[in-house]
DNA sequence: AATAATTTTTAGACAAGTCTAAAAAATGAT
DNA sequence: ATCATTTTTTAGACTTGTCTAAAAATTATT
Protein backbone atom coordinates (compact mmCIF):
# COMPACT_ATOMS: atom_id res chain seq x y z
CA UNK A 1 0.00 0.00 0.00
CA UNK A 2 2.38 2.83 1.10
CA UNK A 3 6.47 2.13 1.42
CA UNK A 4 7.86 2.12 4.46
CA UNK A 5 9.19 5.84 3.93
CA UNK A 6 5.62 7.52 3.81
CA UNK A 7 4.78 5.91 6.24
CA UNK A 8 7.26 6.94 9.02
CA UNK A 9 6.56 10.23 7.49
CA UNK A 10 2.92 10.09 7.83
CA UNK A 11 3.61 8.73 11.65
CA UNK A 12 5.65 11.68 12.53
CA UNK A 13 3.13 14.01 11.36
CA UNK A 14 0.81 12.31 13.32
CA UNK A 15 2.43 12.39 16.32
CA UNK A 16 3.67 15.60 15.69
CA UNK A 17 0.02 17.17 15.38
CA UNK A 18 -0.94 17.61 19.31
CA UNK A 19 -4.02 19.47 18.53
CA UNK A 20 -5.97 20.07 15.41
CA UNK A 21 -3.96 23.52 15.19
CA UNK A 22 -1.52 25.16 13.15
CA UNK A 23 0.06 22.84 9.55
CA UNK A 24 3.36 21.12 11.02
CA UNK A 25 6.45 22.71 9.82
CA UNK A 26 9.03 21.21 7.80
CA UNK A 27 11.87 21.34 10.30
CA UNK A 28 9.88 19.38 12.64
CA UNK A 29 8.79 16.72 10.58
CA UNK A 30 13.07 16.61 9.36
CA UNK A 31 14.01 16.95 13.30
CA UNK A 32 11.63 13.86 14.19
CA UNK A 33 12.72 12.04 11.62
CA UNK A 34 16.38 12.64 11.50
CA UNK A 35 16.52 13.74 7.85
CA UNK A 36 16.81 16.86 5.88
CA UNK A 37 14.34 19.48 5.30
CA UNK A 38 14.88 18.89 1.40
CA UNK A 39 13.84 14.94 1.69
CA UNK A 40 10.92 16.61 3.86
CA UNK A 41 9.84 18.79 1.14
CA UNK A 42 10.22 16.38 -1.82
CA UNK A 43 7.90 13.51 0.57
CA UNK A 44 5.78 15.88 1.73
CA UNK A 45 4.83 16.77 -2.64
CA UNK A 46 4.24 12.88 -2.88
CA UNK A 47 2.03 12.62 0.51
CA UNK A 48 -0.16 15.43 -0.99
CA UNK A 49 -0.15 13.82 -4.47
CA UNK A 50 -1.95 10.89 -3.00
CA UNK A 51 -4.20 12.79 -0.30
CA UNK A 52 -2.54 11.54 2.83
CA UNK A 53 -1.64 15.65 3.84
CA UNK A 54 -2.88 18.35 2.84
CA UNK A 55 -0.30 21.13 1.61
CA UNK A 56 0.43 24.55 0.17
CA UNK A 57 4.11 25.96 -0.28
CA UNK A 58 5.44 27.39 2.89
CA UNK A 59 2.06 26.86 5.05
CA UNK A 60 2.93 23.41 6.65
CA UNK A 61 1.68 20.06 6.89
CA UNK A 62 -2.18 18.78 7.99
CA UNK A 63 -3.09 15.11 7.36
CA UNK A 64 -6.60 14.83 5.53
CA UNK A 65 -8.94 12.51 7.73
CA UNK A 66 -7.59 9.42 5.81
CA UNK A 67 -4.17 10.24 5.72
CA UNK A 68 -4.98 10.37 9.91
CA UNK A 69 -6.47 6.97 9.48
CA UNK A 70 -3.44 5.32 8.14
CA UNK A 71 -1.12 6.98 10.51
CA UNK A 72 -3.12 5.35 13.51
CA UNK A 73 -3.44 1.83 12.27
CA UNK A 74 0.89 2.46 11.66
CA UNK A 75 0.39 3.54 15.63
CA UNK A 76 -1.94 0.30 16.25
CA UNK A 77 0.77 -2.22 14.64
CA UNK A 78 4.00 -0.42 16.55
CA UNK A 79 2.08 -0.46 20.15
CA UNK A 80 0.41 -3.90 19.93
CA UNK A 81 4.35 -5.58 18.89
CA UNK A 82 5.43 -3.50 21.73
CA UNK A 83 2.80 -5.30 23.99
CA UNK A 84 3.79 -8.78 22.43
CA UNK A 85 7.17 -7.84 22.88
CA UNK A 86 7.05 -7.17 26.46
CA UNK A 87 4.54 -9.84 27.40
CA UNK A 88 5.27 -12.54 25.38
CA UNK A 89 8.68 -12.49 24.71
CA UNK A 90 10.11 -11.37 27.80
CA UNK A 91 11.59 -7.59 26.40
CA UNK A 92 11.99 -4.96 28.60
CA UNK A 93 10.20 -1.97 28.05
CA UNK A 94 13.12 0.09 27.20
CA UNK A 95 13.96 -2.63 24.36
CA UNK A 96 10.97 -2.86 22.52
CA UNK A 97 10.99 0.69 20.68
CA UNK A 98 13.59 -0.19 17.63
CA UNK A 99 11.91 -3.79 16.92
CA UNK A 100 8.44 -2.22 17.17
CA UNK A 101 9.81 0.48 14.61
CA UNK A 102 10.33 -2.74 12.39
CA UNK A 103 7.31 -4.52 12.90
CA UNK A 104 4.85 -1.99 12.41
CA UNK A 105 5.26 -1.91 8.45
CA UNK A 106 4.05 -5.45 7.96
CA UNK A 107 1.47 -5.75 6.02
CA UNK A 108 -1.79 -8.46 7.47
CA UNK A 109 -4.58 -7.24 8.81
CA UNK A 110 -5.49 -10.85 9.82
CA UNK A 111 -1.82 -10.76 11.60
CA UNK A 112 -2.67 -7.79 13.75
CA UNK A 113 -5.90 -9.14 14.86
CA UNK A 114 -4.96 -12.08 15.70
CA UNK A 115 -1.87 -10.59 17.95
CA UNK A 116 -4.65 -8.27 19.17
CA UNK A 117 -6.79 -11.26 20.29
CA UNK A 118 -3.79 -12.99 21.76
CA UNK A 119 -2.60 -10.55 23.73
CA UNK A 120 -6.22 -9.87 25.04
CA UNK A 121 -7.13 -6.56 23.74
CA UNK A 122 -5.28 -4.32 25.25
CA UNK A 123 -5.88 -0.78 25.56
CA UNK A 124 -2.20 0.30 26.50
CA UNK A 125 1.44 -0.12 25.40
CA UNK A 126 4.46 -0.70 27.77
CA UNK A 127 5.42 3.23 27.92
CA UNK A 128 1.26 3.64 28.97
CA UNK A 129 0.36 4.69 25.23
CA UNK A 130 -2.87 4.33 24.37
CA UNK A 131 -3.67 1.95 21.52
CA UNK A 132 -5.63 3.05 18.24
CA UNK A 133 -8.56 0.86 17.91
CA UNK A 134 -9.33 -0.71 14.09
CA UNK A 135 -11.21 2.53 12.67
CA UNK A 136 -8.44 4.81 14.98
CA UNK A 137 -10.16 6.06 17.57
CA UNK A 138 -8.03 6.07 20.76
CA UNK A 139 -9.22 6.58 25.15
CA UNK A 140 -7.39 9.17 26.54
CA UNK A 141 -6.95 8.84 29.89
CA UNK A 142 -6.78 11.89 32.12
CA UNK A 143 -3.00 12.17 33.07
CA UNK A 144 -0.79 14.64 34.35
CA UNK A 145 3.36 15.52 34.32
CA UNK A 146 4.09 14.32 38.06
CA UNK A 147 5.56 17.98 37.74
CA UNK A 148 2.43 19.21 38.30
CA UNK A 149 0.82 17.82 41.17
CA UNK A 150 0.46 19.43 44.00
CA UNK A 151 2.19 18.27 48.03
CA UNK A 152 0.37 15.29 49.17
CA UNK A 153 -1.75 14.57 45.87
CA UNK A 154 -1.78 10.89 45.40
CA UNK A 155 -1.78 9.19 41.94
CA UNK A 156 -1.00 5.95 39.79
CA UNK A 157 2.09 6.01 37.32
CA UNK A 158 1.01 5.58 34.40
CA UNK A 159 3.12 6.62 31.46
CA UNK A 160 6.28 8.51 30.10
CA UNK A 161 6.71 10.91 28.09
CA UNK A 162 10.37 10.41 27.58
CA UNK A 163 10.73 6.64 26.12
CA UNK A 164 14.49 6.80 26.02
CA UNK A 165 16.39 3.30 26.84
CA UNK A 166 18.08 5.89 29.72
CA UNK A 167 14.89 7.07 30.55
CA UNK A 168 13.26 3.97 31.28
CA UNK A 169 16.48 1.83 32.66
CA UNK A 170 16.86 5.35 35.23
CA UNK A 171 12.94 4.56 36.14
CA UNK A 172 13.82 0.73 36.49
CA UNK A 173 16.77 1.17 38.94
CA UNK A 174 14.45 3.47 41.03
CA UNK A 175 12.16 0.72 41.12
CA UNK A 176 9.65 3.15 39.81
CA UNK A 177 6.64 1.07 37.62
CA UNK A 178 3.79 2.00 35.74
CA UNK A 179 0.61 0.99 38.35
CA UNK A 180 1.90 1.72 41.22
CA UNK A 181 0.82 4.65 43.38
CA UNK A 182 3.25 7.99 43.43
CA UNK A 183 2.27 10.59 46.68
CA UNK A 184 4.17 13.61 46.56
CA UNK A 185 5.75 14.86 49.66
CA UNK A 186 7.48 17.53 49.29
CA UNK A 187 8.42 20.04 46.38
CA UNK A 188 11.99 21.41 46.34
CA UNK A 189 11.55 25.55 44.74
CA UNK A 190 15.51 25.38 44.19
CA UNK A 191 16.25 22.90 41.96
CA UNK A 192 12.50 21.71 41.30
CA UNK A 193 12.76 18.60 42.56
CA UNK A 194 9.96 16.27 44.09
CA UNK A 195 10.07 13.88 47.07
CA UNK A 196 7.96 11.22 46.63
CA UNK A 197 6.91 8.15 48.40
CA UNK A 198 6.83 5.21 46.62
CA UNK A 199 7.16 1.57 47.38
CA UNK A 200 6.88 2.44 50.50
CA UNK A 201 9.97 4.83 50.61
CA UNK A 202 10.78 8.30 50.23
CA UNK A 203 12.57 9.39 47.55
CA UNK A 204 13.87 12.45 45.95
CA UNK A 205 13.32 12.55 41.81
CA UNK A 206 15.02 15.47 39.73
CA UNK A 207 12.71 18.06 38.28
CA UNK A 208 13.68 16.18 34.62
CA UNK A 209 12.20 12.55 35.86
CA UNK A 210 9.06 14.57 37.29
CA UNK A 211 8.50 16.14 33.84
CA UNK A 212 8.86 13.28 31.89
CA UNK A 213 6.86 10.87 34.19
CA UNK A 214 2.45 10.45 33.99
CA UNK A 215 0.39 10.47 36.82
CA UNK A 216 -3.17 9.34 37.27
CA UNK A 217 -4.76 10.79 40.07
CA UNK A 218 -8.23 9.86 40.74
CA UNK B 1 22.94 -5.99 7.86
CA UNK B 2 21.61 -6.42 4.04
CA UNK B 3 19.02 -5.02 2.29
CA UNK B 4 15.30 -6.59 1.61
CA UNK B 5 16.35 -7.13 -1.81
CA UNK B 6 19.83 -8.70 -0.95
CA UNK B 7 18.27 -10.99 1.15
CA UNK B 8 15.89 -12.32 -1.25
CA UNK B 9 18.56 -13.07 -3.49
CA UNK B 10 20.49 -15.32 -1.33
CA UNK B 11 17.54 -17.13 0.02
CA UNK B 12 16.90 -17.78 -3.56
CA UNK B 13 20.01 -18.92 -4.29
CA UNK B 14 20.29 -20.83 -1.26
CA UNK B 15 16.94 -22.51 -1.93
CA UNK B 16 18.27 -23.46 -5.78
CA UNK B 17 21.48 -25.24 -4.18
CA UNK B 18 20.12 -28.54 -3.45
CA UNK B 19 23.17 -30.26 -3.44
CA UNK B 20 27.04 -28.38 -3.42
CA UNK B 21 26.88 -28.67 -7.23
CA UNK B 22 27.17 -26.49 -10.16
CA UNK B 23 26.74 -22.66 -10.10
CA UNK B 24 23.42 -21.00 -9.68
CA UNK B 25 21.88 -19.97 -13.40
CA UNK B 26 21.10 -16.07 -13.84
CA UNK B 27 18.04 -17.40 -15.46
CA UNK B 28 16.73 -19.85 -12.56
CA UNK B 29 17.49 -16.73 -10.50
CA UNK B 30 15.36 -14.75 -12.43
CA UNK B 31 12.48 -17.03 -12.39
CA UNK B 32 12.46 -17.79 -9.12
CA UNK B 33 12.39 -13.80 -7.78
CA UNK B 34 10.31 -13.15 -10.80
CA UNK B 35 12.46 -10.85 -12.16
CA UNK B 36 14.66 -10.24 -15.40
CA UNK B 37 17.99 -11.76 -15.14
CA UNK B 38 19.98 -8.68 -16.21
CA UNK B 39 18.69 -7.78 -12.65
CA UNK B 40 20.35 -10.52 -11.43
CA UNK B 41 23.45 -9.84 -13.08
CA UNK B 42 23.51 -6.59 -11.40
CA UNK B 43 22.62 -8.03 -7.63
CA UNK B 44 25.26 -10.93 -8.08
CA UNK B 45 27.76 -8.26 -8.77
CA UNK B 46 27.09 -6.49 -5.73
CA UNK B 47 26.70 -9.93 -3.72
CA UNK B 48 30.00 -11.07 -4.93
CA UNK B 49 31.36 -7.33 -3.79
CA UNK B 50 30.26 -8.39 -0.36
CA UNK B 51 31.60 -11.98 -0.57
CA UNK B 52 28.17 -13.13 -0.57
CA UNK B 53 28.49 -15.19 -3.57
CA UNK B 54 31.79 -16.34 -5.63
CA UNK B 55 30.78 -15.71 -9.51
CA UNK B 56 32.69 -15.67 -12.61
CA UNK B 57 31.24 -14.24 -15.27
CA UNK B 58 28.58 -16.24 -17.14
CA UNK B 59 29.37 -19.39 -15.25
CA UNK B 60 26.86 -18.95 -12.58
CA UNK B 61 26.98 -18.42 -8.86
CA UNK B 62 27.38 -20.10 -5.99
CA UNK B 63 27.47 -19.14 -2.19
CA UNK B 64 30.38 -18.38 -0.27
CA UNK B 65 30.32 -20.06 3.21
CA UNK B 66 29.45 -16.70 4.79
CA UNK B 67 26.92 -16.58 2.20
CA UNK B 68 24.97 -19.90 3.14
CA UNK B 69 25.27 -19.05 6.98
CA UNK B 70 23.25 -15.59 6.33
CA UNK B 71 20.78 -17.43 3.94
CA UNK B 72 20.50 -20.04 6.54
CA UNK B 73 19.04 -17.59 9.19
CA UNK B 74 16.54 -15.98 6.82
CA UNK B 75 15.44 -19.46 6.15
CA UNK B 76 15.39 -19.69 10.29
CA UNK B 77 13.41 -16.82 10.57
CA UNK B 78 10.62 -17.56 8.14
CA UNK B 79 9.87 -20.71 9.06
CA UNK B 80 9.87 -19.99 13.21
CA UNK B 81 7.16 -17.15 11.65
CA UNK B 82 5.31 -19.77 10.50
CA UNK B 83 5.56 -22.19 13.55
CA UNK B 84 4.19 -18.80 15.54
CA UNK B 85 1.37 -18.10 12.57
CA UNK B 86 -0.14 -21.25 12.86
CA UNK B 87 0.78 -22.08 16.75
CA UNK B 88 -0.36 -19.05 18.34
CA UNK B 89 -2.29 -16.75 15.65
CA UNK B 90 -4.38 -19.43 14.17
CA UNK B 91 -3.15 -18.76 10.57
CA UNK B 92 -3.52 -22.43 8.54
CA UNK B 93 -0.84 -23.71 6.71
CA UNK B 94 -1.93 -22.31 3.49
CA UNK B 95 -2.07 -18.49 4.93
CA UNK B 96 1.79 -18.17 6.27
CA UNK B 97 3.87 -17.92 3.81
CA UNK B 98 3.17 -14.05 2.38
CA UNK B 99 3.54 -12.84 6.22
CA UNK B 100 6.72 -14.94 6.57
CA UNK B 101 7.92 -13.46 3.91
CA UNK B 102 7.76 -9.84 5.26
CA UNK B 103 8.66 -10.87 8.70
CA UNK B 104 11.59 -12.88 7.85
CA UNK B 105 13.51 -9.51 7.09
CA UNK B 106 12.91 -8.21 10.80
CA UNK B 107 16.49 -7.45 12.34
CA UNK B 108 16.58 -8.35 15.87
CA UNK B 109 18.76 -11.29 17.00
CA UNK B 110 17.15 -11.59 20.51
CA UNK B 111 13.60 -11.39 18.75
CA UNK B 112 14.38 -14.28 16.95
CA UNK B 113 15.66 -15.82 19.75
CA UNK B 114 12.63 -15.45 22.36
CA UNK B 115 10.37 -16.67 19.78
CA UNK B 116 12.22 -19.87 19.22
CA UNK B 117 12.07 -20.20 23.05
CA UNK B 118 7.91 -19.33 22.99
CA UNK B 119 7.14 -22.02 20.23
CA UNK B 120 9.19 -24.31 22.07
CA UNK B 121 12.20 -24.48 20.27
CA UNK B 122 10.52 -26.37 17.10
CA UNK B 123 12.50 -28.16 14.65
CA UNK B 124 10.04 -28.19 11.05
CA UNK B 125 7.58 -25.58 9.89
CA UNK B 126 4.16 -26.60 9.27
CA UNK B 127 5.09 -27.50 5.71
CA UNK B 128 7.44 -30.35 6.95
CA UNK B 129 10.11 -27.94 6.11
CA UNK B 130 13.16 -28.31 8.71
CA UNK B 131 14.06 -24.78 10.73
CA UNK B 132 18.09 -23.96 11.02
CA UNK B 133 19.68 -24.04 13.92
CA UNK B 134 22.01 -20.58 15.22
CA UNK B 135 24.73 -22.20 13.23
CA UNK B 136 22.57 -22.67 10.25
CA UNK B 137 22.39 -26.36 10.72
CA UNK B 138 19.59 -28.59 10.13
CA UNK B 139 18.16 -32.03 10.47
CA UNK B 140 17.11 -33.51 7.10
CA UNK B 141 14.80 -36.26 7.74
CA UNK B 142 14.45 -39.10 5.70
CA UNK B 143 11.33 -39.11 3.38
CA UNK B 144 10.32 -40.15 0.10
CA UNK B 145 7.63 -38.88 -2.30
CA UNK B 146 4.05 -40.53 -1.85
CA UNK B 147 4.50 -41.29 -5.49
CA UNK B 148 7.60 -43.40 -5.20
CA UNK B 149 6.22 -45.85 -2.57
CA UNK B 150 5.92 -49.61 -3.07
CA UNK B 151 2.11 -50.87 -2.56
CA UNK B 152 1.60 -52.44 0.72
CA UNK B 153 4.17 -49.59 2.15
CA UNK B 154 3.18 -47.92 4.97
CA UNK B 155 4.53 -44.02 6.24
CA UNK B 156 3.90 -40.64 8.57
CA UNK B 157 3.13 -37.77 6.51
CA UNK B 158 5.94 -35.45 6.81
CA UNK B 159 6.31 -32.59 4.22
CA UNK B 160 4.78 -31.10 1.53
CA UNK B 161 6.97 -30.23 -1.96
CA UNK B 162 4.27 -27.78 -3.02
CA UNK B 163 3.70 -25.40 -0.43
CA UNK B 164 1.04 -23.48 -3.32
CA UNK B 165 -2.50 -22.27 -1.20
CA UNK B 166 -4.06 -24.26 -3.41
CA UNK B 167 -2.56 -27.67 -2.91
CA UNK B 168 -2.55 -27.23 0.69
CA UNK B 169 -6.40 -26.33 0.19
CA UNK B 170 -6.48 -29.30 -1.43
CA UNK B 171 -5.28 -31.57 1.08
CA UNK B 172 -7.48 -30.09 3.89
CA UNK B 173 -10.35 -30.99 1.48
CA UNK B 174 -9.11 -34.69 1.73
CA UNK B 175 -8.77 -34.47 5.22
CA UNK B 176 -5.05 -35.34 4.50
CA UNK B 177 -2.98 -33.38 7.01
CA UNK B 178 1.16 -33.71 8.42
CA UNK B 179 1.54 -36.07 10.90
CA UNK B 180 -0.85 -38.65 9.61
CA UNK B 181 0.17 -42.23 8.57
CA UNK B 182 -0.67 -43.64 4.99
CA UNK B 183 -0.65 -47.15 3.39
CA UNK B 184 -0.46 -47.31 -0.01
CA UNK B 185 -3.14 -49.84 -1.64
CA UNK B 186 -2.82 -49.86 -4.86
CA UNK B 187 -0.59 -48.29 -7.88
CA UNK B 188 -2.83 -47.69 -11.11
CA UNK B 189 -0.04 -47.80 -13.87
CA UNK B 190 -2.84 -45.91 -16.40
CA UNK B 191 -2.67 -42.96 -14.99
CA UNK B 192 -0.07 -43.14 -12.22
CA UNK B 193 -2.73 -42.26 -9.35
CA UNK B 194 -2.60 -43.76 -5.93
CA UNK B 195 -5.40 -45.44 -3.87
CA UNK B 196 -4.05 -44.54 -0.23
CA UNK B 197 -5.48 -45.42 3.07
CA UNK B 198 -5.75 -42.36 5.37
CA UNK B 199 -7.98 -42.07 8.40
CA UNK B 200 -9.39 -45.28 7.86
CA UNK B 201 -10.71 -44.17 4.37
CA UNK B 202 -9.33 -45.66 1.15
CA UNK B 203 -9.03 -42.35 -1.38
CA UNK B 204 -7.06 -42.30 -4.62
CA UNK B 205 -4.96 -39.41 -4.97
CA UNK B 206 -3.55 -37.95 -8.53
CA UNK B 207 0.09 -38.17 -9.50
CA UNK B 208 0.34 -34.85 -8.78
CA UNK B 209 -0.45 -34.89 -5.63
CA UNK B 210 1.64 -37.80 -4.98
CA UNK B 211 4.44 -36.17 -6.39
CA UNK B 212 4.18 -33.10 -3.98
CA UNK B 213 3.63 -34.98 -1.01
CA UNK B 214 6.68 -36.47 1.19
CA UNK B 215 6.48 -39.66 3.21
CA UNK B 216 8.73 -40.97 6.15
CA UNK B 217 9.15 -44.67 6.18
CA UNK B 218 9.88 -46.35 9.34
C1' DA C 1 33.37 -26.69 -38.07
C1' DA C 2 30.04 -23.51 -39.10
C1' DT C 3 25.66 -21.79 -38.03
C1' DA C 4 21.57 -21.27 -35.18
C1' DA C 5 19.45 -20.77 -30.74
C1' DT C 6 19.85 -19.66 -26.07
C1' DT C 7 21.84 -17.52 -22.13
C1' DT C 8 24.21 -13.91 -20.01
C1' DT C 9 26.09 -9.46 -19.77
C1' DT C 10 26.31 -4.54 -20.88
C1' DA C 11 24.55 0.01 -21.93
C1' DG C 12 21.43 3.30 -20.96
C1' DA C 13 17.21 4.73 -18.75
C1' DC C 14 13.94 5.34 -14.91
C1' DA C 15 11.61 5.73 -10.06
C1' DA C 16 12.24 6.25 -5.08
C1' DG C 17 14.50 8.40 -1.64
C1' DT C 18 18.11 10.99 -0.08
C1' DC C 19 21.71 14.83 0.03
C1' DT C 20 24.25 19.66 -0.65
C1' DA C 21 24.18 24.17 -2.20
C1' DA C 22 21.70 28.02 -3.81
C1' DA C 23 17.42 30.73 -4.42
C1' DA C 24 13.08 32.34 -2.67
C1' DA C 25 9.84 33.35 0.88
C1' DA C 26 8.61 34.37 5.52
C1' DT C 27 9.74 36.19 9.89
C1' DG C 28 12.21 39.18 13.17
C1' DA C 29 14.82 43.34 14.52
C1' DT C 30 16.11 47.96 14.09
C1' DA D 1 9.98 50.26 6.11
C1' DT D 2 14.32 48.30 5.51
C1' DC D 3 17.65 45.03 6.47
C1' DA D 4 19.05 40.64 8.61
C1' DT D 5 18.01 36.03 9.99
C1' DT D 6 15.60 31.86 9.63
C1' DT D 7 12.74 28.67 7.16
C1' DT D 8 11.36 26.50 3.11
C1' DT D 9 11.75 25.29 -1.55
C1' DT D 10 14.25 24.27 -5.83
C1' DA D 11 17.99 22.54 -8.69
C1' DG D 12 21.04 19.17 -9.50
C1' DA D 13 23.39 15.05 -8.07
C1' DC D 14 23.86 10.34 -6.09
C1' DT D 15 22.49 5.36 -4.61
C1' DT D 16 19.64 1.27 -4.93
C1' DG D 17 17.07 -1.58 -7.52
C1' DT D 18 14.72 -2.24 -11.51
C1' DC D 19 13.75 -2.42 -16.67
C1' DT D 20 14.36 -2.78 -22.14
C1' DA D 21 17.15 -3.36 -25.98
C1' DA D 22 21.41 -4.61 -27.90
C1' DA D 23 25.91 -6.94 -27.75
C1' DA D 24 28.70 -10.82 -26.38
C1' DA D 25 29.41 -15.43 -24.93
C1' DT D 26 27.93 -20.07 -24.53
C1' DT D 27 25.57 -24.15 -26.01
C1' DA D 28 23.08 -26.91 -29.35
C1' DT D 29 22.27 -28.43 -34.11
C1' DT D 30 23.31 -29.62 -38.48
MN1 LIG E 1 7.55 2.85 20.64
MN1 LIG F 1 8.97 2.74 11.27
MN1 LIG G 1 7.22 -20.34 3.51
MN1 LIG H 1 11.43 -12.05 1.67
Amino acid sequence: MFSQSEENYIKAIYHLEVSPNKGISTNAIAEKLETKASSVTDMIKKLSEKELVAYKKYQGVKLTFHGRKVAANIVRKHRLWEVFLVEKLNFSWDEVHDVAEQLEHIQSPKLINQLDALLGFPTHDPHGDPIPDKDGNLNMIDKKLLSTLEINEIGLCVGVEDSSSEFLQYLDKKNIELGKTIKVIEKEEFDNSVIIEINQKRISVSNKIANNLYIKTS
